[in-house]
DNA sequence: CATTTGACGCCAA
DNA sequence: TTTGGCGCCAAAT
């Protein structure tokens, strides 16, 4: 990365506070471009840090989108913690 | 260095 | 309402 982009990017999602969920345009919006939701979630997933709840991140239409360890699993673990 | 890829988003049929 | 297509950006090839 080495990019301010991806950095607002990832300090974004890691705040995201537990229960809630940020669409990728959402992140993209608050990282300065609201253009770069696709960026986003290919930062995401070429920096997959553990470190950072990427699950909590969705499509601005709703849906799960996709994660590295199955968009089933994130689902699953959203409905977990939103518990 | 140029092109393709991809966890997206929005508008037109 | 459900598809298809185009546009956008950053990273990977």
């Amino acid at each position: 990365m080495n990019t301010e982009f991806a950095q607002k990017v990832f300090r974004i999602v890691k705040q995201i506070p537990k229960g809630e969920t940020l669409s990728y345009k959402q992140v993209a919006i608050l990282a300065g471009n609201e253009e770069a939701a696709r960026a986003v979630g290919n930062i995401l997933n070429s920096n997959y840090d553990l470190l950072i709840p990427c699950h909590r991140v969705i499509r601005s239409d709703g849906k799960i989108g996709g994660y590295n360890g199955g968009a089933r699993k994130k689902k699953l673990l959203l409905a977990e913690e939103c518990k």
